[in-house]
Order: C-alpha cells, then structure tokens, then sequence
DNA sequence: AAACATTCCTGCACGC
DNA sequence: TGCGTGCAGGAATGTT
C-alpha cells in the first residue's frame, strides 16, 4: 500500500464499480488485524447499501444508508479486490483473504492483508470526524489547505528532519514513505535536513511537488514497490516512474550522480548527494 | 536473511 | 520540581 495515491485509485474503482450496490452478507474469517475487528461488524453490514466512496489520508471511507461508514485502512501489505461475478476470481488465498462482502450484484470486495496492520471498522456517520483514526489528521495535499505557508509555519522551530514530518500524518495527510522521498528529490531537498532550516523557497516547492507528485502517481494508479495490487489485482504503474525511492547507487535522472540510500526516523530513504542540499 | 508500502506506544530529553 | 512536547526507538507481523 498504500500511500495516498493507492487509496486514492482503489477508491476511484470501488466508486464505479460498488457506489449503488447493496452488501448481502460479510465474512470475517480473520478479526486480529491492527485492532481486533468487532464482532458485530459482519451482522451490521448485511443488508446495508453502498451510497458512496471516500478517502481521508490513507483511509478509506464507505458510507452506507443508516449513516453508517465503514472505516478501511490497508496497512503496510493490505488489499480491497473487487471480483466480478463470473469473472476469474483471482489467487483465492485463504490464508490472507480476511473479511469478504457478498454484493447484490454477485461481487465480491475481498480485504487482503497478509500483515494484518491494516483496519475496517464500522462508524456513525456523526461520529466520523470524531474517529480516533482521523482526528487530529492534517490537510489533504490536494485539497488546497496543504499551501506552502502552512508548511512554512507547521515546520518552524522543529528539529525533526523534514522527510519525517512529511510523513507526520498531522502535518499533512497521506504522504508516505516512498513519495516523501520522491517530493523531496523534486524540491531539491535532503531528506535529513532539519524541518526548521527549511527555507521558504523550499518549503514552496516541497508544498507545491507534493500534490505534483501525489496527482502524477494517481494517474498512474499508484505504485507497486513489491506486492500492491489495486482493486482490479492490477499492480500500479508509477513504479516506472519514480526517480530515486529504491534506486540506491543507480545514477540520478538529472545529473548522473549515484542516488544514496540512508535511514532517516527508521525508515528507508533515497536522495541525489549533488541535486539536494 | 535483512528489509519492508504504516501506525501506535513507550520512555527519555528538553524547556518553561 | 512538574508538566507538556518533541523525538527516537521499538513493536505489531509475514513475505521476499
């Protein structure tokens, strides 16, 4: 997963493919995902329609009548696959295929999650913004509040390297590991530099490449780094495209020098020595 | 066999 | 001293 641009492609399909559609029944074969599923989720969702599909940061959001919304995160390794009735059901795997819904239509949405960091959980509508899971996330990088004052301002007097606040869900919603890596390449920016020493021409252009970068890699319905699949078990196409997130020793696609790969808050991280300073 | 696309929690250091 | 905040580190887990 799942970063902003997988939830983000998978929500556009499910959009097409679920909106309208009512969930006859649930399976939860596996409830021990990051927080244990509720064991009234299953009997809750039958019957219920699907009005809508939304996205908040890396959640996504599936409003049902009753106002209900069934809150579903992919994790690290997780997956939501729409199987069409009569079509090739895709590697069914038993281990992994942890809650299934039956849909009016003879589909099924299959939540994968090998790991099992992911979560689905069942809210009222009223209670949305309220939600532990969202509460407290910071703006949408492509819903205008993420400007480069904000960031500006959001990184003054932090001592955290700006890759990790890049990631710091409240600061900005859905930037992961790997497009942090990429915005900051395209801004000209070290990952390890310290939030507060960003300049202000820097903080513009890393608020202005990141929904570059996010919108850029939408349309390429996401990135497969290993093993993510959208909701058709397609692998996104970015990975093509990404100019030095894994790339370490390869040469930089500007200037030719030899991409490093450090750790940076733990988490692996790739910058050009000689475009970023 | 070490690394991993995410989030959450703990504990320590620091500053007021 | 006490408290709040920031930050680092680790854990959760299965696969490649």
């Amino acid at each position: 997963m799942p970063e902003l641009p997988e939830v983000e492609s998978l929500r556009r399909i499910l959009a097409r493919s679920a909106t309208g559609r009512t969930i006859v029944s649930a399976a939860v074969r596996e409830k021990r995902l990051r927080r244990a599923l509720d064991d009234d989720v299953a009997d809750a969702i039958a019957g219920r329609a699907i009005l809508a599909i939304g996205r908040r940061a890396k959640y996504l959001l599936i409003e049902l009548d009753r106002e209900l919304v069934l809150l579903v995160h992919l994790g690290m390794s997780g997956s939501l696959t729409h199987r069409r009735a009569g079509f090739d059901p895709g590697p069914f795997d038993p281990r992994h295929d942890h809650v299934e819904f039956a849909l009016d239509d003879g589909a099924r949405l299959v939540y994968n999650d090998p790991r099992r960091f992911g979560l689905i959980k069942l809210i009222k509508k009223s209670e949305l913004e309220n939600a532990a899971e969202l509460r407290g996330l910071g703006p949408e990088p492509l819903g205008g509040g993420f400007s480069s004052e904000y960031f500006w301002r959001a990184t003054r007097g932090r001592k955290a390297a700006v890759k990790t606040l890049l990631m710091d869900q409240r600061i900005v919603a859905g930037v992961g590991n790997i497009y942090a890596s990429e915005i900051l390449f395209r801004a000209g920016v070290r990952p390890t530099r310290r939030a507060g020493r960003v300049t202000r021409a820097e903080a513009e252009r890393i608020a202005a490449y990141t929904p570059a970068v996010l919108s850029e890699a939408i349309g390429g319905g996401g990135t497969t780094f290993r093993s993510y699949r959208d909701a058709r078990g397609q692998p996104g196409r970015f990975a093509e495209r990404l100019q030095v997130y894994d790339r370490e020793g390869q040469p930089c696609i500007k200037c030719g020098a030899a991409i490093r790969g450090i750790v940076v808050g733990q988490r692996s991280s790739f910058y050009c020595p000689h475009c970023q300073k």
